[in-house]
DNA sequence: CCAATGCCGTTTCATACGTTACAGAGAAAG
DNA sequence: CTTTCTCTGTAACGTATGAAACGGCATTGG
């Protein structure tokens, strides 16, 4: 009776965080991270994982409120078991009441859903094989904030084939790349909100040069959309001040994951090459992605 | 090799379920309904509630071809483990039901989900302190992947207060950015799973100075965050050959989104200025993001 | 009806487990 | 610089745990 613990472990766990001394955190955070597999273990095992020692273990369950380990484990096995009957068991008090963190991480998976369940398939398909195609060379090209997911996503797509460039310095640089388009290749753009003038008219004159557009673009469809071969529109407003990249993030990821997938063989041998090419440092073999 | 478990406990105590004997079966029917976490008591416990006596639980799980209880209690928890992290267990039905975007989306989800349920607040809160002390330099540092998202949070830190600096080049070139470090300064870099050995010996020459590091890294932990002040671990495995960036841009995403409604009057000032630097090409006023 | 065999629980035992006490290292305060 | 206090790992302890031997019981075949 010392401790009703009607709220998960997890929960309390974050809760006294700051009370725990420097070593009790360690397992605190290897508990979270790998939850509730690692409580579950031996004391020793755990402290293993940890690495620190067993009486810190009994420690950190002790400030939880427990009186013994094994009373632990029988809490955590119960909550387990309940997480598992009804497998969408939110925080029970998870209303609007939540903060920041729970609103955001609700609204931008809202995000993520709506913007793969309204996205035409077709669409998507035909974009994954402009992207496969290795005869085209791929420019890649962003704004303030569409550049980093300019550069993720080249980080990728160079692993899977040849070809693939950043336009990226100041744009006074970027018509000279403009020489380099051919109607051949692909031009990937990221414009959301605010859309950039210099972005904007890159795209277009790109366009006019016969450059297969793929768009990158928020709901309200940027001015690149008239001439992009290729719109995908993505949701982006969250509970901040500022807009969100990350359902942006996700199709980029989906469309690398289906590209791999599709085309396996040829992404293979390349990746193949690309480990025997790269030593690593301490040698160690590198494995499939 | 004495025992590979390739497929699932509970699907090789179903295909043996004939060759059990009658009071074998009845702790192999609570197992399944109560699985895995029947198996994850003690001898004893899953003896009570199966009403039979312990060394009838032990013949049985010899029939599975484990050699001993805890052998049999670490598969548990590995299948456990995986069952967890890569959460397939939604529509198990519908195995290959949905197609690729709907399991990338579903799989994303929870791992931002669980990613933000975990994360302790202390620790939000103190890197959301350390990152707001206009007082520190900020350095931002990633690996192949990591350096777009360092590149991300940039663009809008850089907004919100002065002294942001990725760290990128050569490798080689690092050491020299190393001078600049002091204790007061800040640290951010993301490794995640395959980590890169010179991130990881930078971090650790910069925690030998004093240079308080914030590290985002996967559920398994880099070795930098023994030596960082603070580690954010995050959920990145999804249904493709890659790992997912997305739950770790959504935390830089919350991370921007306390930082800007906490300290809002330094933000907004800082903001309003950029605003009457910027002229815009086309003489259109900036709104506040 | 009897004997044999396979099945299951009780008892016993060794071990590994959780637990406690203690001492050394390190930081903070004087 | 010294003292005090907190924190952490080592070592020792008692116990509960998993595992093995044994015996009773029911079922089956003769």
């Amino acid at each position: 009776m010392s401790t009703k613990h009607t709220r998960s472990i997890a929960e309390e766990l974050r809760r006294s965080f700051d009370r725990l001394t420097p070593t009790e955190r360690k397992p605190a955070r290897v508990l979270l991270a790998n939850y509730p597999v690692a409580g579950l273990e031996t004391v020793a095992q755990f402290a293993a994982r940890a690495e620190v020692s067993g009486p810190t273990i009994l420690r950190l369950i002790g400030k939880l409120g427990f009186s013994s380990y094994p009373e632990f484990q029988q809490a955590l096995r119960e909550e387990l078991t309940a997480r598992l009957q009804s497998p969408l068991a939110k925080t029970p008090g998870a209303g609007a009441g939540g903060d920041l963190l729970e609103r955001m991480a609700e609204a931008v998976c809202d995000n993520i859903r709506v913007t793969l369940a309204d996205l035409p398939r077709a669409e998507f398909d035909a974009v994954v094989a402009l992207l496969a195609d290795p005869r085209r060379t791929i420019y890649l090209l962003g704004g303030r904030f569409g550049q980093a997911l300019a550069e993720y996503f080249r980080a990728h797509l160079r692993v899977l084939r040849k070809g693939v460039q950043v336009i990226s310095g100041q744009p006074a640089t970027w018509p000279e790349t403009l020489l380099d388009l051919s109607p051949k290749d692909v031009l990937v753009v990221f414009d959301v909100r605010r859309y950039q003038t210099d972005v904007i008219t890159f795209a277009e004159r790109a366009a006019a040069r016969g450059t297969q557009i793929v768009l990158f673009t928020d709901q309200w469809l940027s001015p690149i959309s008239k001439v992009a071969a290729h719109t995908l529109p993505v949701h982006i407003t969250v509970p901040s001040r500022w807009d969100s990249a990350v359902a942006t993030l996700t199709l980029i990821e989906c469309l690398i994951a289906t590209i791999t997938e599709r085309h396996w063989p040829q992404a293979r041998s390349r990746i193949e090459q690309l480990e025997a090419l790269r030593q690593t440092p301490d040698g160690a073999p590198l494995e499939l992605p």
